[in-house]
DNA sequence: GTCTATATGAAGATAGAC
DNA sequence: GTCTATCTTCATATAGAC
């Protein structure tokens, strides 16, 4: 899995010079199309956007892709893996005797930092899915599965270990949690909330008293 | 405050038939935009749509209203308004000494039923608001505003009560319970869910041990 | 690889007849 | 109140030159 985050494009601009010489890559338009899809959810994007972004014209963005809905599926798929691979690696981090809390609140950090901070293609993801085209919904499918059950797993392992609220099942737990989780980019600020502590918080919510 | 909610039209076409006779109301209009606008979004409801399901031809509508904004505008100010009626009613509803438990959720239990069940404009606010065009979301601003206060006076009474968990402060225990509601519409299923069992579990989350 | 030019199809909105 | 007809704009996508 190569690097796929929300850094910007090389350096391939200098300074502020509006011209480019270097070809475009696949991965320069897939970054531009998650920062637009991010901000602007799949029909406010348009092809004409990202080529303008990106330098090129809206007709050589299909010598890189055949359609738009190959672009935003290839956005979200690697958005979802992108979480994936940042919760697995955060949990995969913890010394072996980690406590459920310290797991619970390192996987809700990981999704957290991913979604708020880091990832454009995570966002992009969440904020197009539901008004992506069919086909686009149905190649993400299996990402999302996926990345799922590492949250189903690590919850069912909290719920055997006594540490879950009582009277809530692991799979109203797994919605509950993924919401809270999911709804933030829409009241998210930066400079206002602090990415770490909204994790400790949201961890004692899920947690019984520890 | 009129009824709003998410009731078919008036029995004005007999049976299956397709042709209309009767004039068309403001009301009919806002019922099938609210209904668009939740399964749709913003970008991919159009003018010909809506008029189309209410019988009539996209430049008609124009006699009604002004603009599309103008049109959701209107539902998604109606559809706040809703939950908020919802939500307001059921704690007046309750007997004088009701508990904190009962309180949150009669509260919870009312906002998921206006967004689950009972209102298309109110999941048709939700939907559209990130998409919709500045203007709207500005005269959105005090109808949701009006609606936050209640959920931070709720859990702060709660909070002053001593139900609330310790270590969470009443902000995010507001952002993390609406978010937790406001991603519901995602993976909800009316025959599989039970929206009176999902109120107790996110019930229980958001109370300590009681 | 990128360009220009263009095909094709909506969308929101308006004008004026009925 | 609703229609037809149309203006204007902007979207995805294609074809072929450079």
């Amino acid at each position: 899995m190569t690097a796929r985050g929300a850094e910007k494009p090389a350096g391939r601009r200098a300074g502020t010079a509006p011209q480019q010489a270097q070809p475009t890559s696949r991965r320069e338009i897939l970054d531009v199309a998650a920062r637009c899809l991010r901000q602007r959810g799949y029909r406010a994007t348009t092809l004409r956007d990202i080529a303008a972004m990106v330098g090129i014209k809206a007709g050589s963005v299909y010598y890189h892709f055949a359609s738009k809905e190959e672009i935003v599926a290839a956005v979200m798929n690697d958005g979802v893996d992108n979480v994936f691979d940042a919760v697995t690696g955060a949990l995969a981090a913890l010394p072996a005797g980690a406590t459920p809390r310290q797991r619970l609140e390192a996987a809700i950090s990981a999704h957290l930092n991913a979604l708020l901070a880091f990832s454009d293609y995570t966002s992009a993801g969440l904020k197009a899915f539901a008004d992506a085209p069919e086909a686009v919904r149905q190649s993400a499918k299996p990402h999302r599965r996926r990345y799922e059950a590492v949250w189903m797993t690590l919850i069912e392992e909290l719920a055997q270990a006594g540490a879950t609220p009582p009277g809530v099942s692991a799979e109203t737990l797994q919605l509950a949690l993924l919401g809270m989780m999911n709804w933030s980019p829409e009241w998210y600020r930066p400079g206002r909330h602090s990415i770490e502590r909204l994790a400790r918080e949201f961890t004692s919510l899920f947690l019984r008293a520890s």
